[in-house]
DNA sequence: AAAAGTGATGAGTAGTACTCATTAATGAAA
DNA sequence: TTTCATTAATGAGTACTACTCATCACTTTT
């Protein structure tokens, strides 16, 4: 069984869904096409299976590695430059997810798609994070800027997913994050362009702010404060 | 001929691309099935041919809406909101495009591959022009801003175009209108286009700040990620 | 060693896209 | 009107493929 599934998973991948035999499947794995059916209710579970258990090991290290990067554009590159690294190394199985699974109605009982539901919550939360340190602005729904992110990835490499060219994971990477960056921070200029500013003064000013903090916590509740001074 | 399209249009729409069987087509349209393929070398010809001719229809008066439309924003707004538009009034149609079309050999010398092109095309031209007016920044490559818009598109209609939800096509096209063009214009955007935030989220944004600064306070002084003097 | 349980087998079934020899319809020529 | 030629439609098949199931082989338990 172990057998079928690593055979499967190939055979998809070189073949497609409805392309992919299941007694191709059978006979490269040693096995009469009866015995797919003896672990399997059928193709489809077979390719949900197959989907599953690879969907699993690529997401692994995921939270590791993304715990280690520091500050919200860091963060950001990383999520999109890794959507587009796994696209390039696994077209196949992505093939199958984007054209396939995410088309039928089991769909939504799979681990695939709890898996996605997680992964793209980092994203919305790595956004909101930054819309509370008031680094971006928070007028635009976080769910649409998500969108504009996975959407844009997987259009990005159609071309590439149809085995008629390339892309580069880097270069798309710095393009989509500097538009996603720009399109989100509250400060006017490009935020690559500005140094970031000293540690001493950043504090300072956050210092400032959290003694208006406590002072206005301290009085009555702060309702209509909102009197610019 | 023209009926047996018209119905296999239905039976796509209604069922799906291998769920639509062409006995049932045969059916509806009062032929047999050989008849079929008196006129169609195939169930995929005749999926490409029934598509090319919806899609050509859809975009019919395209250009002309287009023509009416003065300023760059208004203009990106109207084909983000037309794409949307067209998806919500025919999710099946879509639905194979998206699941089916797109994904085969043949979508290269399909008629919808063409007018896909020169329909984004478009978009790209009036991003050009704006860079060209010196509205917007010439830093970022174009067809990644592109990606991003239809890519964002697509994937804000996904839960719907399962069955499982809706979208506002205003609402969306509003936000993406807003984020392509905060993400790409040169000039900081006149303050009073940002409206001043609700208070909560001005408190929650404090309260985030407060927390970090307790956390660096409490500990030794920010280390520094650069050894800069 | 016998029995019971488990896993594999492969011949068979159902359903579906597609074919093709035959028939019907249509239109032009006599 | 009749005859012939060309084109359109027919429906009984074919090939293929996912899927089933009664049977067999092997393992474990008694």
């Amino acid at each position: 069984m172990r057998e079928i599934m690593q055979v499967a998973a190939q055979v998809f991948r070189e073949k497609g869904y409805s392309e992919a035999l299941t007694a191709q499947i059978a006979a490269r794995a040693h096995v009469v096409e009866g015995t797919i059916y003896r672990y399997f209710p059928g193709k489809r579970e077979l390719l949900i299976r197959v989907v599953e258990q690879w969907y699993e090991r690529i997401l692994a290290d995921y939270d590791q590695q993304l715990k280690g990067l520091q500050g919200t554009r860091a963060r950001l590159r990383f999520l999109i430059w890794r959507h587009l690294t796994v696209i390039h190394n696994e077209p196949g199985m992505c093939r199958l997810i984007f054209n396939q699974l995410r088309a039928w109605p089991e769909y939504r009982r799979t681990t695939v798609f709890d898996l996605t539901r997680e992964y793209t919550r980092r994203t919305l939360e790595i956004l909101q994070q930054a819309i509370d340190a008031g680094e971006f602005r928070a007028d635009l729904p976080l769910r649409i800027v998500r969108d504009m992110i996975y959407g844009g990835v997987e259009h990005h490499t159609w071309v590439y997913l149809r085995g008629e060219g390339d892309f580069s994971p880097d270069t798309a990477a710095d393009a989509m994050t500097e538009m996603v960056y720009r399109g989100l921070t509250r400060a006017a200029p490009a935020p690559a362009e500005l140094p970031a500013p000293p540690a001493e003064v950043t504090l300072r000013r956050l210092e400032a702010v959290a003694k208006q903090l406590e002072q206005t916590a301290a009085g009555p509740l702060p309702r209509r404060g909102r009197r610019k001074a």
